[in-house]
DNA sequence: ATTGGCAGTCCTAAGGTTCGAGTGCCAACA
DNA sequence: TGTTGGCACTCGAACCTTAGGACTGCCAAT
């Protein structure tokens, strides 16, 4: 399809790509000689830029007024033109100084995506990871008044869910303490799904009377069991959507109502398929079905301990800088990766 | 003060800030007798008008258009004028259908912010609250490697607390175990000050060349027990900021900034009194330290059952409907306190 | 394939005018 | 003393016009 643009011609759009992102305006051929030595004159970049205009790569605002990359010439941007050159020093200096300090895993990923949103002037999300692959470590059960009993949960990964109930025949402290010992002996060093089988037939080493009681507490953990962190997700920087306002066709507000809802983001992020160590960007009207029809995505996986996956990245106008935001993404996705390997 | 304004003086006042805050526009002396029935002519108002001008409870922001209340104004009205009628019935019931499903503390308030936000159409904020009076139930050491252990931490009153931590010499199982028990044995049932004293003498029960290892977990056990969620603020409802854009004199993005460091808000927080029961202003300039000078700031107290108080409430642009907001805020707080109270 | 030239387009900024809402003040009045 | 109608005045919002300028598209020449 790009057959009919020539080398220079990409080469082009990129510079279209750069001095629109930096200038928020519409570039013309005159300032392109005048600010990249091309070797050829602005009649020669004119041609170009109407091959790929014909392409649908760059657009005219208005029927006289510079070109403007539409999505589809940020794709091919992105796919065949930036590079993502590493971070400098400094900044890899600034991530590691920053996260090192963590203190567990909650606050490794607070700090995260806090550095994610620095790093890139854009809305920062991280996903907490599954942690599928862990095993039950302990579990305990904390009664709080006669019938009011909190379950608390903890694997080796260092996950700890815990949860509150209501039984519907007072507690007594022998069931609970026997309850705890029976549980933690079962369970304890299993995985997750067969820490979940193991408690469906739980119930049935018991008196018939006490069973509804324990068929409750068990319900209750069965549900932390197959309860997974990864529906949840950390925002930061939100700001910086004020700060790029002008890169909105209307208000920021649908953009806002938009991110406020998680579920939304998930669903993208799940859509986006990483490949391990890449880093991947979803542009402008490919999220329409978001109500982020003018923002762009870009994503990467990173690894916990458990092996499994979770994704972080961020969020901006599609007007963004995609070189920088993908190398912070990229650098800051294996770094968090190494961090988090290691525990 | 307002000795000087008469009684229909401060009714003008109240359709004024009524008016300005339904239309957004600066209100004049006609469209007061137009809209309301005080029974006097434009020139009548005209002349309370000047006095209130006088007393800078209003300001005309052009030569020769209507008035728009200052923050002083703002202030008369919340304190003298602003009625709060309770919430309707609907209301009522979304909030006890929305918040009685909650199954724990977090999600009670994660559904509080929400609702709140629903509510008044504005930016919802709440405090977790301290539980400064409540007793460690139980301590898990959980070792996950060699050197590296997670520290659990949990009261009867349903908060946990977890924590990562490295040693500097390698565990055995005996030796946790040995901790594990003592710990929970000395401590279990303590309050969190006592709990924290005996920490501090814990380390003397062991032999020399255990110590460095117990006190590296003594030490990360007691920052646990002295650690406050109260420094956690949940937020919801920023994109309504977006929608209100207009009330700001430039963009929101300092206002977005701002409410993105917590540490800020709850500084304001902390500095509002709360009265049991009462729901409070903070208006404008008020908040103008905080880099909130446009912003007012409705809170209230709200009780957990250990008889501590936190604070949650709502901030948008000084132009808000204070009436419907200090109600709804009122309203979320009781309902909160009572929920938590029998908990 | 590239280039200079040129006509044509259309946005933006600036200046000017009108229009109207609203005030302040005053003299008259109850 | 408080209230009222009248009136001159102010000043922003809206609208129009104009001039300027940045670009493009196209064409004929190289």
């Amino acid at each position: 399809m790009t057959a009919l643009v020539s080398d220079r011609g990409l080469e082009v759009l990129r510079v279209i790509v750069q001095d629109y992102v930096a200038s928020r305006e519409p570039v013309g051929s005159k300032s392109i000689v005048e600010r990249h030595s091309f070797g050829v004159s602005a009649a020669t970049i004119r041609n170009d830029m109407a091959l790929l205009e014909d392409e649908e790569l760059i657009a005219a605002p208005h029927t006289s007024s510079g070109r403007v990359p539409t999505d589809k010439g940020y794709r091919v941007f992105v796919d065949q033109l930036a590079d993502l050159r590493p971070l400098t020093v400094a900044q890899r200096g600034a991530i590691e100084a920053f996260l090192g300090e963590s203190v567990d895993l909650d606050d490794v990923l607070a700090r995260t995506v806090r550095l994610l949103a620095q790093l890139t002037h854009q809305v920062a999300l991280v996903q907490y990871p599954s942690l599928s692959t862990s095993r039950v470590r302990h579990v305990e059960l904390v009664p709080l008044t006669e019938t009011r009993l909190m379950t608390v949960f903890i694997t080796d990964s260092g996950r700890v869910e815990q949860r509150l109930l209501d039984v519907s025949a007072p507690l007594d402290d022998m069931l609970i303490g026997e309850l705890r010992a029976k549980l933690n002996s079962s369970l304890g060093g299993l995985g997750l799904s067969d820490a979940a089988a193991k408690l469906a037939t739980f119930v049935e080493g018991f008196t018939p009377e006490r069973r509804p009681v324990v068929q409750q507490i068990v319900a209750s953990l069965t549900e932390q069991v197959l309860a997974n962190k990864q529906d949840r997700l950390l925002m930061a920087g939100t700001a910086n959507l004020a700060r790029t306002e002008e890169d909105f066709s209307g208000s920021i507000y649908p953009v806002l109502e938009a991110i406020e809802e998680q579920v939304t983001l998930l669903r993208l992020f799940s859509e986006m398929e990483i490949e391990p160590g890449g880093v991947l960007a979803r542009i402008g009207r490919e999220n329409a079905g978001y109500g982020l029809g003018e923002t762009s995505v870009v994503t990467s996986g990173y690894s916990s301990s458990g092996g499994s996956v979770a994704r972080l990245g961020v969020l901006g106008p599609t007007r963004m800088d995609y070189s920088n935001n993908m190398a912070a993404v990229r650098a800051v996705a294996r770094y968090l990766s190494r961090l988090l390997g290691t525990e």
